[in-house]
DNA sequence: TCATAATTGCAATAATGTTGCATTTAACAT
DNA sequence: ATGTTAAATGCAACATTATTGCAATTATGA
């Protein structure tokens, strides 16, 4: 078990939820594949392995682990991340390879504040920071 | 008509498609509602004022949008709004309003070029920009 | 090992998206 | 004005994704 599932795990507890099969075989997927998967994929990817949730468990274990900032919603894809960051308050930045889809998760105190001024200057009161960026990771540049 | 509505229908002609009932009634709720709104939620309201559409054809009109740049989609609800910065290339800002569900587009240079330094940083080449803020907007926060 | 509240599975249903094809319509030439 | 034609729409059928209430199961602490 990696470090980030027993870390998750350890969150689970510490917040009173019981730390189930389903939601272990959720956090192992997700830690496994490391790219956005909608409820449906874990579905398919768990049962390739033998392995059944119902789609419902699914739904409710993804809510779950965004509510507790164990994953994260890519706006652009719609899939669910494993958090990679910790102890960002109000903030989810990622840049995605639109060539193989691989996926990072940054912070930057300079884009919050930045942001938060130009907010600020028509009045409004920000909460929480997304951003996305596409483009082609160094990898996929070099192949080109 | 309204002069949003009137450019936008003028793209559709430059560049060759039909300016049809269905892409003026769709243009027009989007500019009317100013809020995201998903293919079902655009049927619903122009039903509501006795028109019908198919929402195939719903479908069909907002992808056309989004290719021409005369829609986004927005990330954090799916919905459709209608673009309302001109010649941003590469970049889509908005913040969004949890309250009353306001939203504002905006432009900055300043974090397009902050992003994509942090971006090269990690070897990546950035080629498109989504943020969304969400907050509280001016009218509500005086409210509170 | 037992009791119990939390969690999961199931069934039914709702909502959202997609595809192929027949019908209609806007744009253009006449 | 009218006819022609490619583009756009509507329709039907279907696929996928999401939601709800309730019964069955299970992790946890005693």
């Amino acid at each position: 078990m990696s470090r980030v599932v027993r870390d998750s795990i350890q969150i689970l507890q510490a917040q009173g939820y019981k730390v189930t099969k389903p939601r272990r075989q959720v956090l192992e997927v997700l830690e496994e594949v490391q790219r956005p998967l909608s409820p449906y994929d874990i579905q398919r990817l768990l049962r390739q392995e033998g392995k059944y949730l119902n789609h419902v468990t699914i739904y409710r274990i993804l809510d779950l682990f965004c509510c507790l900032n164990l994953a994260h919603k890519v706006l652009s894809s719609g899939g669910f991340v494993k958090c990679s960051l910790e102890g960002k308050g109000g903030c989810h930045r990622l840049m995605v390879c639109r060539c193989c889809g691989a996926l990072q998760e940054f912070a930057s105190e300079g884009l919050c504040q930045e942001e938060n001024e130009l907010a600020q200057n028509s009045g409004f009161h920000t909460e929480y920071h997304l951003s996305e960026s596409s483009g082609v990771c160094s990898d996929c540049y070099k192949k080109q």
